[in-house]
DNA sequence: TGGGTGACCATAG
DNA sequence: ACTATGGCCACCC
């Protein structure tokens, strides 16, 4: 079978991201190691670039880089959407950076059946 | 074939 | 807090 990969690989990130409960956020190398850590967290970077375009909405302001800051904020439509998005969650951005992380974090690893 | 880039990550200094 | 380096892997010249 000629399976376009990256396609198949777009749509489990998509769907991991679709599972992160409101007012929780995760990162970009959980998900790729969820996924089984073949393919690197900057392809979890790159699926998310194509996001905005699909039918079913994908979340994408509650996946944040390793530190929780808010690395992918200019690739929305308005860079402070993202932001907004956050804290109409009931999640505190300070300086483009996630407080009281560790709290929020959400973690496939952790919280999915595997 | 090879270099540059990227919504990343880990480690070192 | 910062930079530098190596790994990662797909994309685009």
């Amino acid at each position: 079978m000629n399976l376009e990969k990256h396609e198949d690989f777009f749509q489990m990130v998509f769907q991991v991201v679709r599972l992160i409960p409101k007012g929780r956020v995760t990162n970009y190398g959980s998900i790729a190691k969820y996924l089984g850590a073949a393919r690197s967290s900057r392809m979890v970077g790159w699926a998310m670039n194509a996001a905005h375009s699909q039918k079913k909405k994908v979340p994408a302001h509650r996946v944040v880089n390793r530190n929780g800051e808010l690395t992918g904020k200019h690739h929305f439509a308005s860079p402070f959407l993202m932001q907004e998005l956050l804290e109409k969650e009931g999640v505190k951005v300070v300086n483009d950076k996630i407080q009281n992380f560790d709290a929020v974090f959400w973690d496939p690893i952790n919280e999915l059946e595997m």
